[in-house]
DNA sequence: ACCTCAGGGCCAGTC
DNA sequence: GACTGGCCCTGAGGT
């Protein structure tokens, strides 16, 4: 069904020009949606170029060759690299070249409209109220001792009642009776929840006599309703999942662990493109854009004009709620429902820091720009951190070394995908029940990334390689972040 | 019936 | 001669 605002919808998108983006090519113009995504009309004709005589180009560089407006031209190699990094489809490229009408994407296409309409809208509604997201939070607020910022205290608020807070205290071994409980509706029971989690989540720091500071701290009282929703999906998903497969996979496998095929665990997985099925069970990520978008615009809609979310509180808000997305993203997935319980838990409990900074990375090497964060809700922040704390600018400066090593590889979904599921599936963890069968996921996938990489990338031999030394630094990046989140909350707990 | 817009093709310009 | 990119044609699907 079109939704009820149809015209004023229709109205919205004619009237605001799709000129304005830049092509993720390029940069160029956009001239519409062109095999997959908004591109401009000199992309669309190269790769259209290209797919029909299916060209086979070469980089004389070290296939990183910069892409904008004046430089596309020197290489198509990294152009057409670049055009699938992005997400151009070469299935969208008629064989039968048939001329006008309709393709599949029409969904697609719509659904990124309403997403761009929802983030104008947010922008429009929301941001004014409170601080512009341009300034970010790191050049707003004035060096205090300790790495303590305004805005981190804010963190300290957020993370107390978030997503953050369930994973942590798992991992860290915070005194919480759910570690080695096999079932999650236990620990993450809705009505228990709050309540039973060993940090105070109302409570706050001291103010330090920033202007903000009164706006950040009734955050993370409305973030509950975020830690809600995590132990209600948690415990929703655990308890019907005997009955019920995922929509997002039931095209592809049973994956119903209680009714193990004859064939054995992996059977359901026996598709003639392994890498193409996890592909099309992948969560969509303008859904995840827009749940983050409605999620920040209900907890806006709460308060008044003068009463409004800060930025740092709206970022955590933002990787809360992409965290929540991660978790089902893993407990939809067939592979991951292919294991016992106990095993699903212990992976995610080992590996969601690692998952979310995946996840932060492939946004930034797809959609980032120069010196910018992209943030799940579509926004780019700029990254000046020159008042940041040492830890905090130190982990921002880690991580865009490591997307701009990414951006060279021209790191694209299906390599995304993969090394997700590496990291989920890490038969090194101690308490996994079932290492066999982890380690066989594990390798399975590692295949299909090697197999990939050397379809897609002829030219450039090493890049499966490349792309698994990147994890170490994945990893260190994300126990840095946790290290990061655990000091605040115990300066929380301390004040 | 009409409109929209994402496919494909054309062709002058450039290298 | 091959490639580029702006412009135009086409036609399925939506209104």
């Amino acid at each position: 069904h079109p939704p009820e605002n149809a015209a004023n919808l229709k109205t919205d998108i004619d009237t605001r020009p799709e000129s304005e983006e830049s092509c993720p090519v390029c940069g160029d113009r956009v001239s519409g949606y062109h095999y997959g995504l908004l591109t401009c009309e000199s992309c669309k004709g190269f790769f259209k170029r290209s797919v029909q005589n299916n060209k086979h180009y070469t980089c004389t560089e070290q296939q990183s060759c910069p892409m904008n407006r004046t430089q596309r031209k020197r290489c198509p190699y990294c152009r057409f690299q670049k055009c699938l990094a992005v997400g151009m489809k070469t299935e969208a490229v008629r064989a039968d070249r048939m001329r006008g009408g309709r393709n599949r994407f029409g969904p697609l296409y719509r659904r990124d409209r309403q997403i761009k309409l929802q983030r104008a809208d947010y922008q429009t509604n929301v941001a004014p109220y409170r601080i512009k997201m341009e300034t970010t939070i790191w050049h707003q607020s004035p060096l205090t001792p300790h790495d303590h910022y305004p805005a981190e205290l804010s963190l300290n608020a957020a993370m107390s009642s978030s997503a953050f807070q369930q994973c942590h205290m798992y991992n860290t071994g915070m005194p919480h009776s759910g570690v080695s409980t096999p079932n999650w509706d236990c620990d993450m029971d809705v009505d228990r929840g709050l309540t039973s989690l060993p940090l105070p989540y109302s409570e706050q720091l001291p103010l330090t006599g920033h202007p903000q500071e009164k706006c950040h701290m009734s955050f993370d009282y409305h973030t509950a309703s975020t830690s809600h929703a995590m132990h209600r999906t948690v415990s929703e998903t655990y308890t019907t999942r005997s009955t019920q497969a995922s929509s997002s996979n039931a095209n592809i496998v049973d994956c119903d662990p209680d009714h193990a095929s004859p064939l054995g665990p992996f059977s359901s997985f026996l598709t003639p493109n392994f890498l193409d099925a996890l592909i099309e069970s992948e969560q969509d990520e303008s859904q995840l854009c827009a749940k983050v978008l409605s999620s920040l615009q209900r907890e806006q809609a709460n308060r008044g004009k003068h009463d409004c979310l800060n930025t740092f509180s709206i970022m955590c808000k933002m990787a809360d709620q992409t965290l929540f997305g991660l978790v089902e993203w893993a407990r939809n997935s067939a592979l991951f429902k292919e294991l016992k319980v106990e095993d699903q838990m212990v992976l995610l409990q080992n590996c969601w820091s690692e998952l979310l900074v995946l996840d932060h990375l492939y946004r930034q090497v797809t959609y980032g720009k120069e010196g910018c964060v992209y943030l799940v809700t579509g926004q780019q922040v700029s990254t000046i951190i020159s008042q940041a704390g040492v830890t905090l600018s130190g982990l921002v400066s880690r991580t865009q070394d490591l997307v701009a090593k990414l951006k060279a590889l021209y790191f694209d979904r299906k390599e995304f995908v993969c090394l997700k599921y590496l990291v989920l599936f890490n038969p090194d963890v101690k308490a996994v029940l079932n290492r066999r069968q982890v380690e066989q996921t594990q390798e399975r996938v590692n295949r299909a990334l090697m197999e990939h990489t050397r379809q897609t990338h002829a030219g450039h031999a090493d890049k499966f390689g490349q792309l698994l030394l990147r994890l170490p630094e994945v990893r260190s990046i994300s126990l840095q972040v946790e290290e990061y989140l655990y000091q605040q909350m115990l300066h929380t707990k301390h004040n």
